[in-house]
DNA sequence: GCACAATCTTTACAGTGTCAAGTTAATAGT
DNA sequence: ACTATTAACTTGACACTGTAAAGATTGTGC
């Protein structure tokens, strides 16, 4: 395969891996095709070969970065699978994967409409599959009422996936910082007033 | 002002509101300034006679639903100044806003980057300020410890903001329900294991 | 070595945001 | 009351976007 072969050689992972790239530079919105493929030293109309539309390679994307972020999130729960720290080093997984990416999570967040189901079903985000499911292994072992189930779940991935948001819209996001408070705010869970356990 | 004027009227109020009505039906990705045009019964470049471009008619629009916005949580907290359960009731109102305007949230969080300021620089997004000085009274009077009040400041936010982000999520939003919960979920706050008071 | 399929280029088209120049209507000044 | 000025709008143009169709180039299987 010739440096300067007509054929690309493998412009799928290329268009993949240089979007990625891109989103991390100027973010999503002004993410174009056209500047994508040039990028990749290629016409176009070449992607069109690998990617049915401008949203198919979105979400191969988007495939390529949620992969990541489960292989995280698992890797910080390897060994404490069913205690109660691992769902925590979970969650300041959860968070600082988007400190440290915060495009990912208006690339994510921003494309996605339905992605939670709080029931029996499986939830469309894998990430909040998995947050579900630990958190349904640990309160099935831990023995919570049932009923309760539900509430606590919504509870725990709201206030971790918030903190991520609330993370990465504050001025002079620190990462430093972050990584050495999440752990804190999340275990200790400071509450007053009428929001408290 | 004849109704087939040349001359629109108000075109500056009438593309914010008809702008506010296709974010609802379509969101915000969708919208186009000449599909906004049209609507308004107006070529395509009027709408630069009262914008510098579209940026600018989306900030107005933005200042719009946040005004109401901070109408709506001003609203829950009157008569209830200063106490844990003004907190909280501003806390419903908060996530029931996006539940009823699920579109407002997308367009609001993905338009907007540095919006909070835990020190004492007032935060870009306005909503965010009056949660943050509420929470701040409230701190004050019930004499919490001073270096506390940041990291509790940051978990109610995360926690309200996440539960918002949440629920607009779930598939099958169901208003009613998320109505009946929201103060339960908010009130209680159902932790377990390492996260907790 | 040749047909075929995959990959890429070129060309074209409709839609977008934006600007410049011209048109219409309201308003202010005399 | 008439005119000059200005604000609001239209028209036309441009560069850019995503996408489709048709053609060119290359690798692959027989």
């Amino acid at each position: 395969m010739s440096v300067t072969s007509y054929h690309h050689g493998d412009l799928r992972t290329a268009m993949i891996e240089k979007g990625i790239e891109m989103i991390n530079e100027q973010g999503i919105n002004t993410l174009s095709l056209r500047q994508l493929a040039a990028a990749c030293g290629v016409s176009h109309a070449a992607p069109y070969s690998h990617f049915a539309n401008k949203d198919d390679l979105l979400s191969a994307i988007q495939k390529h970065i949620t992969d990541k972020f489960v292989s995280v999130l698992s890797e910080a729960l390897t060994g404490l699978n069913d205690t109660p720290e691992g769902l925590l080093n979970m969650g300041c997984a959860y968070v600082m994967f988007f400190v440290r990416n915060p495009q990912y999570f208006h690339f994510t967040f921003n494309r996605m409409n339905l992605l939670i189901d709080f029931d029996e079903n499986p939830s469309e985000y894998e990430p909040f599959e998995l947050y579900k499911d630990t958190m349904l292994h640990l309160l099935e072992k831990i023995n919570i009422a049932n009923e309760l189930w539900r509430k606590i779940i919504i509870t725990h991935l709201s206030f971790v996936h918030g903190l991520a948001s609330i993370a990465i819209m504050t001025s002079n996001v620190n990462i430093e910082e972050w990584e050495e408070n999440v752990y804190d705010i999340l275990s200790k869970s400071y509450f007053l007033g009428g929001m408290q356990c």
